[in-house]
DNA sequence: TTTAATGATAAGATTTTGCTTATCATTAAT
DNA sequence: ATTAATGATAAGCAAAATCTTATCATTAAA
């Protein structure tokens, strides 16, 4: 099949179901002879007559019925990838594929879930990864968006907050700060941390919070999730720092408490972000939208 | 999807299979602009981008994904169909519709069947009819290639003998005329004939015959097939006139014998036959001459 | 910082495509 | 025998498709 164009195999297709040339070229509203060169060109690519005329009336020939087979086949392809890329453009349908620092798995999926009640048909992927590997996976493009809380410098990335995330000092209830007030910076450094690895977002801007207010911190364990420091702390084996979104059933469940400390809560943002050349698609920028709009009431609601 | 052209699609599978413009290029022998330009017109017809450039690396985006298994599936069914072409071209595929008339019936199948000894994937369809209705298939153009004993004289119509077809007097060996030799034409005159219906091919040759040497014969029954004349004439009832190809068990099983009657047998022919017009495939085409050629040798071996 | 590679874009030349009008040949119907 | 309809063919024209060269911007690597 050298050189056949779609608009030889449109052509054929009238011209196969009028069993008329002069039909066919009506419908498609073209003169006769525009029809006759049509099918003419489409035979010499396909190397064998289409049509054979008895009298005044033209049959298809076998090989006019295996390309007929194919024209309609082929029309159909066309058509389904139509109605799917006319979804994907309306929203209606469409893959998300997210991934966020591990802390976010305290209030991603309900984010998600919320956007995807709205939307029918839109196929959801979340990842939920640390730091190191969310930017790896951002270097390949292998998300759609990522959730974090400390955008990289490096990269070309578009970061943009959509979400306040405090983070506190917690201890368990017993603790002796438990119940002073205004507890001044300095006096943390004779507590011991524990903290999350190096590289991880939390560590980071704890490090850097308390080396601007020139404190020095011992600290204790290392811990790979907020959860496994949450569960030491409450072990009494030391302070924690914590994005407040983390703690909401150990607070009501007075497991663990929040320390009145001066300067605290460290203000930090949550971020939803993509590499500067991205092509979000529409399903991606819809729940960019969502985030930067409705995000801060769903998870804070006043 | 208004225009698309297969070009578009031929230059999106290979930048889609080697996510690079460049590398595209060079595969089908363009500059990169030209590629560019071919992606660009594709993208304006989808309505959606399909590729996203992340730094120096290009990426399918989800409705690049669902043109590239688009452009794939077309691209499988012309190879399909490609493939089903050339095997028509090449003799190796086909289907053949015959119609016979119904004496053909008695050395039709044999033909048929050693040419599709030959000819794999040949699909065959053998129809015997009447020479009416025969007649009419091939006015409305339903069979590939018709045998008959007489073409018609309207019809626009390309016959050509293939195989001799001698029409002889048969009796049973009881009649009186059995042992005779040289029987004069006019002694059939005192006999009565069975005969096929008007309009058959035998009956119209029989009559001309005996009108050209100015004989008028009694006519007894009328049969629809020549079975029946046959098993009518063993029956006693009778003369006939058959072709001499149908006779081949009862001579051996001397159930019937043919009497040697003056300017007998009547020289007749079997006549492969289609319409003017006729796009012979290359199946039919190779059937008719074979047909031509070995018809003869094969029915009546030397 | 420089260099090499990648893709985008613009301008322009050329080829191809697709169409129309005019005319002819064949066939079926009147 | 005429007529009406069908498709084939030829000539000519306008639009488009396609490609190339030249140049630029961006990015990753040396």
């Amino acid at each position: 099949m050298l050189h056949v164009t779609f608009r030889q195999l449109k052509v054929f297709e009238a011209v196969a179901r009028q069993l008329s040339f002069s039909r066919a070229a009506e419908e498609l509203h073209l003169t006769q002879p525009a029809v006759s060169m049509q099918i003419k060109q489409l035979e010499e690519s396909v190397g064998l007559p289409l049509f054979e005329q008895i009298g005044k009336k033209i049959f298809l020939t076998d090989a006019g019925n295996e390309v007929y087979r194919c024209s309609r086949n082929i029309a159909e392809q066309l058509s389904d990838a139509e109605a799917v890329l006319g979804e994907m453009k309306g929203l209606k349908r469409g893959k998300l594929n997210i991934s966020v620092v591990s802390t976010a798995n305290y209030f991603a999926p309900q984010l998600l879930a919320s956007f995807c009640q709205r939307h029918e048909n839109v196929t959801l992927s979340l990842k939920v990864v640390n730091r190191e590997i969310l930017l790896n996976q951002l270097a390949n493009n292998e998300m759609d968006l990522a959730v974090m809380g400390l955008p990289p410098e490096g990269l070309d990335i578009i970061a943009e907050p959509f979400l306040a995330n405090p983070l506190v000092v917690i201890a368990p209830p017993s603790h002796p700060l438990a119940a002073e007030r205004s507890i001044p910076l300095t006096r943390l450094a004779q507590e011991t941390f524990i903290v999350r690895e190096q590289g991880s977002g939390t560590r980071s801007a704890m490090e850097r919070f308390f080396a601007q207010h020139g404190l020095t911190l011992s600290t204790g364990m290392e811990m790979s999730t907020d959860e496994a420091i949450k569960q030491a702390v409450q072990a009494g084996m030391g302070l924690g720092v914590v994005s407040m979104l983390t703690l909401t059933l150990e607070l009501e469940t007075r497991r663990l408490t929040v320390l009145d400390v001066e300067s605290f809560p460290i203000r930090r943002n949550w971020f939803v972000v993509h590499r500067k050349g991205k092509r979000l698609s529409a399903v991606a920028q819809a729940f960019k939208d969502f985030l930067l709009k409705e995000a801060e009431q769903m998870i804070v609601p006043d």
